[in-house]
DNA sequence: CGTTGACTTGAAGGTATTCAAGCTTTGTGG
DNA sequence: CCACAAAGCTTGAATACCTTCAAGTCAACG
């Protein structure tokens, strides 16, 4: 299984991390352990019962086909929080996370529900996406989603390559790579550096993912 | 908003209703009210906190784009039990439903949890099936999880309409019609009826899916 | 300063969509 | 029960979009 080791990059907290962790009313934590770069998080014998904040960079949570198609369910940008996904067909590659634990186990469930009901938000609004949605508008529901999630700053960061976004996107790389190119052509993004987009049409980018 | 009324199809309980059920570890549950065919769910003033079981037929749940395009995400046929998924932007089309409620509030969340993790987990292989794999890929996935959840069996019941596929698989209905006359012309399944089919080589129908 | 990996760009090809027509099934009224 | 209408499904041809293959550029690192 090929392991992506992704460049440390770090992250100012997103917009969301405060509300999540305060979605849990202050649960007794305790940090436990730390996970560098590539990660693979559950093959290091991890299971359910815990769950995880990035420190930096970003989380991968994806699945592979039996060629090695590989389709990325979900990212977790640094300062946010995630849990469970335990299951041995799926996979989590992480650049930096640190582990809590609950300290009890009996409301578990409490603390795990709405994570899980928010992953499963997005991934419904993911399916649209990979569904129904054309390159173009893969990208810019991309990018609004990240710029979301990082503050609805104009300057967006990137924590992962061409590749990962492409497996995100169903798309390939080239596609991913013309993609940017149209936008920057059309003045919608900027491309100061190749991990860091500055979104210049806010409203364009976001009436192109509908 | 297209409102879809699927014909009423009885169908025989799946396999996985029943271990579903069994790991509520028998809640305290009240039957409560009846959807009809065609019903929005959530558009008739539910919320969660409730969850459901269907009667028969099935239920669609799913997500639209401004301009009608529609993904859906999960099918929840006879037998089948599900919850919460309780979002404004978030549809739910049913043909006979039955509510219960839990009678506590208290352990809502111990209840809704597995619910949740299932419906997460199926989500992220729609999305590997959906951002990977070609037309004839997904129509072998959808085949084979049908039969799966039908008990195995070689004939397979489809309470859903063409498009219905399609919007779940992210194809045309013209595709999806394709693909099923391939299947046929290759021997793979045997189309007795619109809505049922015989899957006559089970294993090639398997590998197709990946 | 050269090498490596990541990214971009171009051209050709393939797969799914679109548009259109015909067919089949289902439902309805005579 | 039959005839017709309407909806759903299938099939065909042309088109569009994304992928594949290939070459070239850029950036990071030793």
């Amino acid at each position: 299984m090929q392991t992506y080791a992704a460049p440390r990059i770090a992250l100012s907290p997103s917009s969301t991390q405060s509300s999540l962790l305060e979605a849990f009313d202050a649960p007794p934590l305790q940090p436990v352990s730390f996970f560098p770069a590539g990660s693979e998080i559950y093959a290091q014998g991890e299971k359910a019962g815990a769950f995880y904040q990035v420190e930096f960079g970003a989380v991968r949570v994806y699945r592979l086909l039996a060629d090695g198609r590989r389709q990325i369910s979900a990212f977790h940008l640094a300062g946010e929080t995630f849990g469970f996904e335990a299951d041995t067909t799926h996979h989590i590659n992480a650049t930096g996370v640190r582990v809590f634990r609950f300290a009890t186990g009996a409301d578990i469930s409490r603390q795990l529900l709405p994570l899980a009901l928010k992953g499963l938000t997005r991934a419904q609004e993911h399916l649209l996406v990979l569904g129904r949605q054309n390159a173009i508008e893969r990208v810019a529901a991309f990018l609004v989603d990240m710029a979301e999630r990082q503050g609805g700053l104009r300057q967006v960061e990137l924590p992962m390559s061409r590749m990962d976004i492409g497996d995100y996107l169903g798309l390939t790389i080239e596609t991913v790579s013309r993609v940017f190119t149209r936008l920057k052509d059309k003045g919608v993004i900027r491309l100061p550096s190749l991990r860091s987009i500055e979104i210049v049409k806010h409203d364009t980018l976001h009436n192109m993912s509908e």
